[in-house]
DNA sequence: CTGTTAGCGCGTTCAC
DNA sequence: GTGAACGCGCTAACAG
């Protein structure tokens, strides 16, 4: 029993094919009989016909297709796919999944799945506020549809979610505040020397909540490779004490430094994460409050950005970023 | 500029389509000369082509394409998607995502892509030990090559890459031992009454061991949804004490009534879980031991026999489950 | 042995 | 509402 085409469907309702393509695209300016439509929908039931997504992209040049990459080791990157691949669903698209493998072209091998599969879109993961303007000009000058989540947030050319990490720091001090009526110190965690984009933002954030709230800024650069200094600063501390960290590896540090003290969190330590990178903030005994990123919304306004273009859907003069809100998730660490 | 086609390479080097292709596929019992071959290969070069898949697809009737389908918001499934789709690129294969939604019939859809799409293959992440024979049916009787990660253990008619939940415990309590020298305690955690098969399985390799060491088994079965038990029997454990875990929800439970009991994990206490499925244990304070289970292997073997079964490579006679080992990781809770 | 020609697969689109 | 051309690569049959 072979796969039923157009043809067997047009067949069996008595009309040409060409009407079973206008019905099922609901091609504009065609006019079919009611009852010749009903016929043909009759048909593609009992055929359980489907139209055959390699032919149609074919003839049309478009694949229904997006591909999404990114870091695979990151648990960020699949909320990212969740949200984008509902929205596809609903959009009639399909997602094609793209790893960061560690190969140097690999990113402009994205540019050839253009031509090869025809793909109408592409969304990536970035770490946050990372740019790499040469491929987002070639992306551009092949004219594929290119949507970042989290990167280029200073690039007007290039299309990208965002979050606003300032109102996420003043979110976090404003509930540490109301919690605890204590001006919290600042610890920032850093990997490498270079401040960030979403690092500088959070932290002219603190400076400036500190200020309208009459507080000295207190704060506290952390090398993750060297957690020794986090024990001296906690020892220090007059307690109780509230800490907010930039990441959740501070935080985690945090939280081996408080325990080598014998000091409680949620009692004599209060600690709020900026973040919930690891997924892990539940977890922690006591669980650690946190602001959350939005990554399942992000990815999926993502998507449909990328469709809306892909489908020249999209008005000019819309802005190129998108902005999610930060979201407050309390734990029992504040 | 257009897209250049299989036409003007063709033209460009002085051939026909037909060399161009059988170049290109390596043609079985096609042979070019060395010149004409190289002619080809420069006009690819020079004018950047690329072959049209929807083209190739629509002719062969098959896409180089794979459907991956599983629960979005589970960790695990990134790095099933991880291994399956690094053996699917190198195998000139593409991964399309599917996520678990909560629709019923969404499963059934799977296999109106095969029509659709012309799907090669299909790879889902299943709930340990979870089986659908009448899906698994279905999808048989279409035709499409399957694989399943971690589900239908006990049917020998459905392909499915397993680790070995026995072995798990074994290795858990054979590391607890040379480290405590103490027989643990068993604590199973349950979130619905009935017992499955990894648990079974684990369960019976615990009492087994034991029986070897010539020591009483202690399980405790832990309602997760009352953590208040796991106060009483910590309270009453002569210390110091060994407890191993089926899963981290029930580690996490025990951290917490640690820290209520004032008993510190790693010394009056040890710890271990027979898995990392919240990707939180080196997160814990102090860092969790565990077993965890090979994800990423687990999903590149799964790609791999879907592969071989899509290309007809696979040999009749091959077992159909595939045993991926347990893997120890150390931390500092025993 | 090397290479060509012609037809096919299937849905879309445009002139009639 | 129809007929016919079209998109692009593959492959069987065939020719030099």
């Amino acid at each position: 029993m072979k796969r039923p085409t157009s043809q067997d469907v047009a067949l069996l309702a008595g009309v040409s094919r060409a009407v079973v393509s206008a019905i099922l695209n609901r091609t504009p300016g065609i006019r079919v009989s009611p009852e010749k439509r009903q016929a043909v929908m009759d048909a593609i039931a009992q055929l359980g016909y489907r139209v055959d997504a390699q032919a149609r992209g074919m003839r049309t040049g478009r694949s229904r297709t997006i591909a999404a990459y990114g870091n695979l080791d990151n648990p960020m990157f699949l909320q990212v796919l969740q949200g984008a691949q509902q929205t596809c669903m609903q959009a009639g698209y399909h997602l094609l999944l793209y790893g960061k493998g560690g190969h140097p072209g690999e990113k402009e091998e994205l540019l050839a799945l253009y031509q090869e599969r025809r793909i109408d879109g592409l969304l990536t993961k970035d770490a946050t506020g990372f740019a790499d303007e040469a491929f987002a000009a070639m992306v551009h000058e092949a004219g594929l549809p290119f949507v970042s989540v989290e990167g280029y947030p200073e690039s007007e050319q290039v299309q990208s979610v965002l979050m606003d990490y300032g109102e996420s720091i003043r979110m976090a001090l404003d509930y540490m505040w109301r919690q605890t009526g204590l001006s919290p110190i600042y610890i920032a965690a850093y990997e490498s020397d270079t401040v960030k984009w979403g690092d500088r933002h959070r932290l002219e954030a603190y400076e400036r909540w500190m200020a309208e709230h009459g507080s000295p800024p207190r704060i506290f650069r952390l090398n993750v490779a060297e957690p020794e200094a986090l024990r001296e600063l906690l020892a220090e501390l007059p307690g109780p004490a509230a800490v907010l960290c930039n990441w959740f590896a501070a935080s985690n540090m945090v939280y081996r430094a408080a325990a080598g003290l014998g000091l409680a969190v949620g009692r004599d330590l209060f600690i709020m994460s900026a973040d919930n990178t690891a997924q892990a903030n539940r977890y922690m005994v006591p669980s650690l409050s946190s602001i959350e990123v939005p990554y399942v919304k992000m990815g999926a306004a993502a998507a449909e950005r990328v469709i809306r273009l892909a489908e020249g859907k999209e008005p000019e003069d819309v802005p190129a970023k998108i902005w999610i809100p930060p979201q407050l998730a309390p734990g029992e660490s504040v």
